[in-house]
DNA sequence: AAGCGAACCTGGCTGC
DNA sequence: TGCAGCCAGGTTCGCT
């Protein structure tokens, strides 16, 4: 499911029924997601009251009372199901439907007042964590996470900076998390899709004489905003009207301009040229030719 | 050291 | 209908 928008929107979702609220009790249905559980989970979390759900990149951050964090990843194929007190979803709300999915609850929070909140997950390539408040930032998930999309400091100068020398493709330099934070492949193809930039395009090319930024690294920071924020917006308003929503929650609706669109024809005005997908680390790209060609290395440059 | 492929685990879809 | 094969939004590990 989830790149940064998805995880937005959950985090969006969960925020009435979890914040300032205490968590009652907690239940697990087996012993570890990804990884093991910390020790003493359920026993560190209930009791707790939840101060403040935040995210940073694709993860959730729950302060507790207690001065621990828990953070929460949502893997592939993690989502979460809210239900009220009566056992129903309350209207609005956030949720999937409750049937042969239920093997996957591996954690229930029991909320204040008798709501749920029920973490699911197929794949299992999520995880749960707790950790100090203070040492957040030090921790092992926290430690490489590098910066924010949606913050002030993504420019075209800072990613002309962070590719600087890079001979991996902009594909997989924009995958790596420790580099920018929370793109997954859907938002990568996106992103070099709108600023007509080659997925195999070696992302030291951003950079120019000096390791100034060239102008591909500009609109490539201004369409990663742009494409995220548009996302995010899309998914609250998938909230928003989700009495129509079929249970996927958390995976918005929404119309991609290339991900997914092997074959298809390209949506630029004037271009015939149709989507094609290609395999880079081991993951689907999807682009058009055309309008993402390949840029000539600059010769003896630098 | 950087970069790539495989692995983790399960389900859904396609094609024979 | 059954079954094999392939694919999936993420991260981590190990090999070159």
């Amino acid at each position: 499911m989830p790149e940064l928008p998805e995880v937005e929107t959950v985090r969006r979702g969960l925020e009435p029924v979890m914040a300032g609220r205490f968590i009652e009790a907690v239940t697990l249905n087996r012993p570890d997601l990804r990884f093991p559980l910390p020790a003493r989970f359920a026993e560190r979390i209930a009791g707790q009251r939840v101060e403040a759900l935040g995210r940073r990149a694709k993860y959730l951050l729950a302060d507790l009372s207690s001065g621990e964090v828990l953070i929460m990843h949502l893997g592939m194929s993690g989502r979460f199901l809210i239900r009220d007190a009566a056992g129903t979803r309350a209207p609005g709300e956030f949720h999937y439907e409750a049937g042969d999915g239920a093997k996957h609850d591996h954690v229930v929070f029991r909320m204040e007042g008798g709501a749920s909140v029920t973490y699911n997950d197929a794949r299992r390539f999520g995880f749960m964590d707790l950790v100090p408040r203070a040492e957040l930032t030090a921790s092992r998930h926290m430690r490489d996470v590098g910066i924010e999309p949606l913050g002030n400091e993504l420019s075209g100068a800072l990613l002309a900076r962070l590719f600087e020398g890079k001979a991996a493709p902009l594909k997989a330099a924009l995958l790596d998390q420790k580099l920018v934070a929370g793109l997954g492949n859907i938002y990568v193809c996106e992103a070099l899709f709108r600023s007509g930039l080659s997925p195999m395009d070696p992302a030291g090319t951003l950079a120019g004489p000096g390791g100034r930024p060239t102008p591909a690294a500009d609109t490539l920071a201004a369409t990663i905003r742009d494409v995220l924020a548009e996302a995010v917006e899309a998914g609250g308003s998938t909230l928003r009207d989700f009495a129509h929503a079929d249970g996927s929650l958390g995976y918005f609706q929404h119309r991609f301009r290339v991900y997914d669109r092997e074959g298809e024809p390209c949506v630029t005005p004037g271009c015939t040229d149709r989507v094609a997908r290609l395999v880079q680390s081991g993951r689907s790209t999807f682009h058009c030719p055309s309008c993402q060609k390949p840029r000539r290395r600059r010769r003896g440059a630098r």
